[in-house]
DNA sequence: GCGGCGTCGGTTGTATGCAAGACATCCCTA
DNA sequence: TAGGGATGTCTTGCATACAACCGACGCCGC
């Protein structure tokens, strides 16, 4: 079931399937190569994770987002986040853990001052490490699920539309003001100042927000994000209801 | 499948199974009177919900959850909520969203002088209509979504742990805190200060905290709690993590 | 000509048969 | 006696066949 899972969402996210339009099992069951039990498995997956919709007389169709359920996602991590940060500046942080929030911090920093791809590519898995670690000091597996559901969305990622700002020049001044996002999380969870850690990290996330507008005055930059076919454009707003 | 996730969830809840036992398949199947298959759908179902885990080699067992989980579930309701509220107040409600919160508190208020248990039926209701308008004029698909999940969980629901305080007359006065959030909530929505309806729905949320103390000190009052089964005490939290 | 009814194609939902994998047990060997 | 390997059973995962439902089209009657 996970072949079919794996290819399927490979398949939603890259624009094979028009939103609305109904799924049905048997053209799905030889362009995957699995039989129909696994696939509906991981159709009803892909419901629970949000990429598809049930219609009323059974069966599925893709979803169709909008660029305000673009902003929302972002804001909602950021909502989300914020609340990982309190836990752990309330809660408390073993030396351990700062120590390891401030390592992952450091080996940022000589990224900031590079241009070139790979560190980017540095950069983004060392804040998505950042971030998890965060996530694990709040202690909250139920944080934990909730945030699942909105990083498992196409666009809700927390590298999300970062890849587009390495065409962007003037964008990279962005990554600084994020790593000073971080430094001030960890002095906050360290002190333990829960309200200033909350914050930060939501005004942390809405940094995604200023790449999401940058993204939609750009339209040509929109084919970089991932799902990108499933937002609909405001035109289309009232059709994509039914 | 229906039929088979519905009873499945009931069994479950009422505690017919062991946080960590594997729940085969082959048992269920001649107990619930389906076949493998809606069963299994179920199964999967019940596991994105949470309220089962797959263990490493195939199949499930019914998760056990901790008090501190119960605390973070009303946390996190609160979170959602707030952030719903400020949505609402930050986007704008009609005049006819504002009426409609206002008529629903208006119906609570005769309530609060009684003390029968038909009221406290009455006020639930009541109270879940006020959330969920409230939610409706946040008017985020998405943040409906992650209110699901927590909402979904046994001790999640708005009303959760409310039942409880029938038995105590004492806190029949949280009735009343309540009613006053509500109002506060309307007029902060209806004068779109988003940062105090957030807090006021957080603070709001948190009366169930209090119920929770009430109920954790009274452990013959969890009986009344759905899922209580599946919370472990203090001294099994190593063993339920297996 | 229009409305209702029946039939047919296609779709989803369900049941069952089959295979592959994991776990435990037991025996054999060193 | 202890360890390792093989075997058998129990389990889940997959494929397929069947049944029930929904919609559409066409036909017949009014």
């Amino acid at each position: 079931m996970m072949r079919a899972l794996l290819r399927l969402r490979e398949l939603i996210l890259s624009g094979e399937f028009e939103p609305g339009e109904r799924m049905s099992e048997l053209p799905l069951v030889e362009r995957l190569g699995v039989s129909r039990t696994p696939l509906r498995l991981a159709l009803a997956t892909l419901e629970h994770e949000g990429l598809l919709r049930n219609l009323s007389g059974g069966g599925y169709a893709v979803r169709a987002f909008t660029q305000a359920d673009m902003r929302d996602a972002v804001e909602l991590r950021g909502v989300l986040e914020g609340t990982a940060a309190r836990f752990a500046a309330e809660r408390g942080a073993t030396r351990r853990e700062i120590r390891s929030l401030r390592s992952i911090n450091a080996q940022i920093e000589p990224l900031l001052a590079r241009a070139d791809y790979d560190s980017f590519e540095a950069y983004m898995d060392l804040n998505e490490r950042f971030h998890a670690r965060m996530l694990e000091i709040a202690r909250s597996p139920l944080l934990d699920r909730a945030l699942e559901g909105i990083l498992s969305l196409p666009f809700g990622g927390v590298n999300a539309m970062v890849l587009t700002e390495a065409e962007l020049p003037e964008s990279r001044q962005i990554l600084v003001i994020a790593h000073r996002h971080h430094q001030g999380l960890i002095e906050a969870i360290e002190g333990r100042q829960g309200a200033r850690a909350e914050a930060l990290a939501r005004e942390h996330a809405r940094i995604a927000l200023t790449n999401l507008e940058i993204v939609l005055r750009h339209r040509e930059m929109l084919e970089l994000v991932p799902g990108s076919s499933l937002i609909t454009l405001p035109q289309e707003l009232e059709h994509s209801s039914r």
